[in-house]
RNA sequence: GCCGGGAUGGCGGAAUCGGCAGACGCAGAGGACUUAAAAUCCUCCGAUCCGGAAGGAUUGUGCGGGUUCAAGUCCCGCUCCCGGCACCA
């Protein structure tokens, strides 16, 4: 009995999905084009093409996909592009392996994450798609190379750097967690390299200033905050005796000048040796400077470790008593803040306390409490000078700016502000990468390559050993060249760029994917920019949306973008968490989307996460959960196609129109305001439940009405069911091209409400008020009402409070 | 230590501007349909107590105070959890 006359209970994912997905493809209803109507941009952080979406990623392009497909209908141009973060040390370090060419591996690996997001169901505009590996995009990752170049903001510098001797290459500071590589988890030392920085430093207080005016979340604007570390204090000089030279330090607190009893330079300080020189002390202090290089990172920083440190035999000469003061090489003097030298102030900073004590240098009081009285030491707050010579009963916080103006006029100090934020290491010793387009000529030095001769490609014959430097370097026919300037002979630069610089603009090059002669056209980047909504995780904070906030700033500086933010509102999704746990490999917790899209579909699969979590929280993937939205979806399904009774029930109707306003209303604003899109769900199931109760009783006009607002209201949400569902209610063309509903506002407007009735706070009764009832009807009624007679009895009415269409709370003396 | 976020039934979560806590779903219980099961449909479902039941009382949003007619929501003081930073002078 396979024969079915009837409309079937449940439709068929599997075809229901295929049909739609073939159509859309031919069709391709999701161009994005420049058009007289108002722009959205929605866009979702890119992938790197490791060859399967995780889950994170399902959860990530399913929210943004909701987003685009809900402005689409509210007649928004809307532009939802997707592209490939391709370059990267995977694909290399693949190739050493395996000996596959990483272009090879990656675009192979993007064919294939590309049909997954097909499955998906996401509206993105394919004809934008953007590949960072492919010469038609590095080219502009080097032609913007060359515009810092110009501008003054990329340069060589020789130091120290992070070397993550895993990946065999260099890291910026951004890219170093707790001592360890962002991407392995190595433990990473210091090398002293030559390297290309961007000068992002620069850009410090602009970077802070801009994020006063994006919609981001506190969380992520406070990280950013924090890392770029912006303090205000000033520079001290400190003579050196019998020396010409002097030491500068920085400080936040110059108001406590008078109670420096020493100065402290890190161990790497280059003024070091000239202090030691001919000394006693010399051979010691180089032994202890030795041994500090040594120690790693992490437990250089960290707070725990025990301050050392030794006296090098020379004086300073205090810039305000003239007092000769000891200068000693320390541990906890970090070289690349500040000057790399402090004063030590022992009675007013934790760390010169616990020093001052271990080497008993003397711990002099220059500020104390507003209350007079001895301070506890460490006493770290504000309050009076005392002993400060002139300064002395001054305010310290004037007392900053008074002793600053002091050292001013001295030619001893300035104010100054400081950051915690380094400029941005872009060079990596890495082959898959975009080549830093720079000639180095013994004549002319570093020469930029001229635009003309962009792209400069990467060269095929290479070997992926995985050791040592760059495999470019050994590219001898690529490397060696002439100088574009003198004509000599010259070698290309071998160190390729930091893959966060491909992604710190894609955003913009989807504006102008295929603009052969610039990265992106200004009329083009005008319109779609500021991206309206990027929604990402959390991890990169302070790595990608930090470098792209800087790009852009550089961008719209040089006359090449209107605005200078690129993400106007963000996103930040929490992760997907499956057993308890974050999803990894190693716990053996990992869940396949292959396998879960091919069991569910992908409606359920994408309902299910919109349903559990709101976006910004964890969510925890569960077998019953994504059930219940299946069951869900399969309940609407049969509500449109199940053959229904009709009828003409007054009260049915006007019920019917009131939950359908509602319900328009609850969903249009959780879509489009507060991304809630958790409740939205709720609200349509809601809204089904209503339908499934009487739905019957209205006229077959009316019926189709109500179903066609379901079907649009779940377009959005689930993309493919909708569209089937709206060919079932007769149209021919797509859902996904049709206009969001409206609703009669009248409709809102309950004419009866149910209120409580509270005697001292507590509901103990009911009454249902029509909406004209004035206050004073409400209040007489309630306190008649049979059901609060018990309470009222023998008590004295003190106040009766009418909160129209919620409560009536009669307050009564005990 | 500092910064940011959080804590609501057995579970995920809702309560948007101080106004009836627990929407919606999951799990669970009962019932209908079925030869049976699945599926589906209907009902119940914070805790404690009273009651045969209908119903009622008390209590309840991490803890302790406070403001208010009214607090998950506001204020003060804590606890714990998650995330970030961590000798940054």
């Amino acid at each position: 009995m396979t024969e079915k006359t009837q409309a079937p209970d449940r439709y068929d994912i599997k075809a229901v999905e295929t049909r739609w997905r073939e159509r859309w493809e031919a069709e391709e209803p999701y161009r994005a084009d420049i058009a007289q109507k108002p722009k959205y941009y929605c866009l979702e952080q890119f992938p790197y093409p490791s060859g399967h979406l995780h889950m994170g990623h399902v959860r990530v392009y399913t929210l943004g996909d909701v987003i685009a497909r809900y402005y689409r209908l509210r007649g928004y141009a809307v532009l939802h592009p997707m592209g490939w973060d391709a370059f990267g040390m995977p694909a290399e370090n693949a190739a050493i392996k395996s000996g596959i060419p990483p272009k090879v591996s990656t675009l192979a690996n993007i064919d294939y994450m590309k049909q997954q997001m097909r499955q998906m169901g996401l509206s993105f505009d394919w004809n934008r798609e953007v590949t960072t590996c492919l010469p038609d995009y590095y080219r502009f990752t080097q032609e913007l190379f060359l515009l810092f170049f110009e501008r003054g903001l990329a340069y060589q510098r020789a130091g120290a750097v992070n070397w993550c001797p895993s990946c065999e290459t260099v890291l910026a500071n951004e890219q170093v967690e707790e001592g360890k590589c962002w991407r392995c988890d190595s433990v990473v030392t210091k090398r002293d390299l030559t390297q290309w920085y961007f000068r992002i430093t620069e850009y410090a207080d602009r970077l802070l200033e801009g994020l006063t005016r994006i919609d981001w979340p506190e969380e992520i604007k406070a990280q950013q905050t924090h890392w770029i570390g912006r303090s205000e204090g000033a520079t001290v000089q400190f003579d050196l005796e019998d020396l010409g030279d002097r030491i500068t330090v920085f400080t936040t607190r110059p108001d406590t000048l008078f109670g420096a009893t020493y100065v402290v330079l890190a161990p790497e300080h280059p003024l070091v040796e000239r202090l030691i020189a001919g000394r006693q002390e010399a051979d010691a202090v180089r032994a202890f400077v030795e041994r500090e290089r040594l120690v790693s990172d992490i437990e250089r920083t960290a707070e725990t470790t025990e301050k050392r440190g030794i006296f090098t035999g020379a004086y300073a000469l205090h810039p305000l008593t003239g007092a000769r003061i000891p200068v000693w090489v320390a541990n906890y003097v970090l070289v690349d803040y500040g000057t790399g030298a402090v004063m030590g102030v022992p009675a007013h900073d934790q760390r010169d306390y616990l020093y001052a004590t271990k080497y008993q240098l003397p711990i002099p009081v220059v500020v104390k409490p507003e209350s007079g009285e001895e301070p506890a030491l460490p006493y770290v707050g504000s309050g009076v000078l005392v002993n400060s010579g002139r300064f002395t009963g001054m305010p310290s916080e004037g007392a900053k700016g008074a002793i600053a103006a002091e050292l001013k006029a001295l030619g001893h100090g300035d104010l100054k502000v400081s950051y915690r934020m380094r400029d941005w290491l872009i060079s990596r010793q890495r082959y898959w990468g975009a080549p830093i387009p720079i000639v180095h000529c013994s004549e002319c030095g570093p020469v930029a390559v001229p635009k003309d001769q962009l792209p400069v490609e990467l060269p095929d014959n290479v070997q992926f050993t995985g050791q040592g430097a760059s495999p470019l370097a050994q590219a001898a026919d690529w490397v060696n060249t002439t100088c574009p300037r003198c004509g000599k002979p010259a070698r290309r630069e071998t160190d390729t760029m930091d893959t966060f610089v491909d992604s710190s603009w894609y955003y913009l090059r989807y504006a102008s994917p295929h603009n052969t002669h610039e990265p992106f056209s200004r009329q083009e980047a005008d319109y779609w920019m500021p991206v309206d909504e990027y929604v990402g995780g959390k991890e990169h904070a302070v790595l990608h949306l930090l470098y792209s906030r800087f790009f852009t700033k550089v961008l719209h500086d040089a006359g090449w973008l209107s605005v200078d933010e690129p993400f106007q509102s963000l996103l930040s999704q929490g992760m997907v968490i499956y057993g308890g746990a974050k999803m990894s490999k190693s716990k053996g917790n990992s869940l396949s989307p292959e396998t879960i899209l091919a069991e569910w579909g992908a409606d359920a699969t994408r309902l299910f996460m919109l349903f559990a979590a709101p976006p910004e929280k964890d969510f925890e993937w569960s077998q019953q959960g994504v059930e219940g939205s299946y069951r869900f979806l399969q309940r609407v399904y049969r509500l449109v196609v199940r053959p229904r009774g009709t009828g003409s029930d007054a009260g049915a109707l006007e019920r019917l129109n009131r939950i359908q306003a509602r319900t328009i209303k609850k969903v249009t604003e959780d879509l489009g305001e507060r991304r809630a899109f958790n409740t939205a769900v709720s609200a349509l199931m809601e809204y089904t439940n209503a339908l499934y109760q009487e739905i019957e009783a209205v006229s077959p006009e009316k019926q189709q009405q109500l179903l066609e607002t379901l079907a649009v209201l779940l377009a959005p949400l689930a993309p493919y069911l909708a569209e089937e569902l709206w060919h079932e209610l007769g149209h021919h063309e797509s859902v996904h091209a049709s206009q969001w509903p409206s609703y009669d506002p009248a409709w809102l407007v309950e004419d009866e409400v149910e209120i409580a009735l509270q005697v001292n706070g507590k509901v103990r009764g009911r009454l249902v008020i029509g909406a004209e009832w004035s206050e004073d009807q409400i209040q007489a009624q309630a306190l008649q009402h049979e059901s609060l007679a018990p309470y009222l009895a023998g008590h004295r009415v003190k106040k009766v409070v009418v909160i129209p269409k919620r409560l009536v709370n009669v307050v009564v003396a005990p």
